[in-house]
DNA sequence: GCCAACGTTGGC
DNA sequence: GCCAACGTTGGC
C-alpha cells in the first residue's frame, strides 16, 4: 500500500485508491495539448504510453481488463474537466517508448528484455455534450469521495466507483 | 532506513 | 508563472 495515500484519511473515512479495487471503472488523465478526447475519436484507438508512475502502472498492469470503462480527463489546461468516456480494448503490454531515446518518455534504465513500464489500449472515445469541469465535480455532494478531488492527488490513472462513473456520465450527457 | 534535495504534476 | 504537494534519488 502506498503510504502517501493514508495521509488523506483525516477525519471522515476516505477510501484509499487500493480500497476501490476491484473496479471496472477508471479515470485517466491526459493533457489535451498532448492527446485529447478529439484525438482519440479521430484515431479510433491509442496505446496509453508514457505512464511513469508505479502505482498508475500497477493499476494498468494488474487490474485493467478489456471492457472496463474510462472517464477521460483533461488536465493542465484552461478548464480541467472530464470531457468524455472511453473503453479498455487491450490489456497491458510493454511500453516501447521507455527504450526509445527519441521519446519524451525515455527511461534510461529500461531495456526491451527488461520492460519496466506498460501500456493498455484505449478506444471507443465518446465526447460529452458538456464537459464536467473540476469545479463542477467539487460542487457535487455525491462525488465528495472521488479520488480525483482529494488534496494533492496526482495519480494519472485512478479507480472510480460505478456510482461515481454513472453520476459523471449523467452530468456530461444530461 | 533516514531525509534533504531535486524533479514533476497540475490547479490556479 | 507560481507554488503546494507529491514521488524519486542518493548520500550517509
Amino acid at each position: 500500500m502506498n503510504s502517501t495515500l493514508k495521509r488523506f484519511d483525516s477525519g471522515v473515512h476516505l477510501k484509499t485508491a487500493q480500497e476501490y479495487l476491484p473496479t471496472c471503472y477508471w479515470l485517466m488523465k491526459t493533457e489535451p495539448d498532448v492527446f485529447s478526447i478529439d484525438d482519440l475519436i479521430a484515431r479510433k484507438r491509442e496505446h496509453w504510453d508514457g505512464v511513469r508512475n508505479y502505482q498508475a502502472r500497477n493499476f494498468m498492469r494488474d487490474h485493467m481488463k478489456c471492457g472496463h470503462k474510462v472517464l477521460f480527463y483533461h488536465s493542465n489546461t484552461e478548464i480541467p474537466a472530464i470531457v468524455g468516456t472511453a473503453e479498455i480494448i487491450e490489456e497491458a503490454i510493454p511500453d516501447p517508448s521507455a527504450w526509445n531515446k527519441k521519446s519524451p518518455y525515455y527511461d534510461p534504465k529500461a531495456k526491451p528484455e527488461n520492460a519496466p513500464w506498460c501500456m493498455v489500449t484505449v478506444a471507443k472515445g465518446y465526447k460529452f455534450k458538456s464537459p464536467v469541469s473540476l469545479a463542477a465535480l467539487r460542487q457535487n455532494k455525491e462525488l465528495e469521495e472521488m479520488l480525483l478531488l482529494r488534496k494533492g492527488q496526482r495519480l494519472s490513472i485512478q479507480p472510480v466507483s460505478e456510482k461515481e462513473f454513472e453520476i459523471v456520465v449523467k452530468l456530461g450527457t444530461g
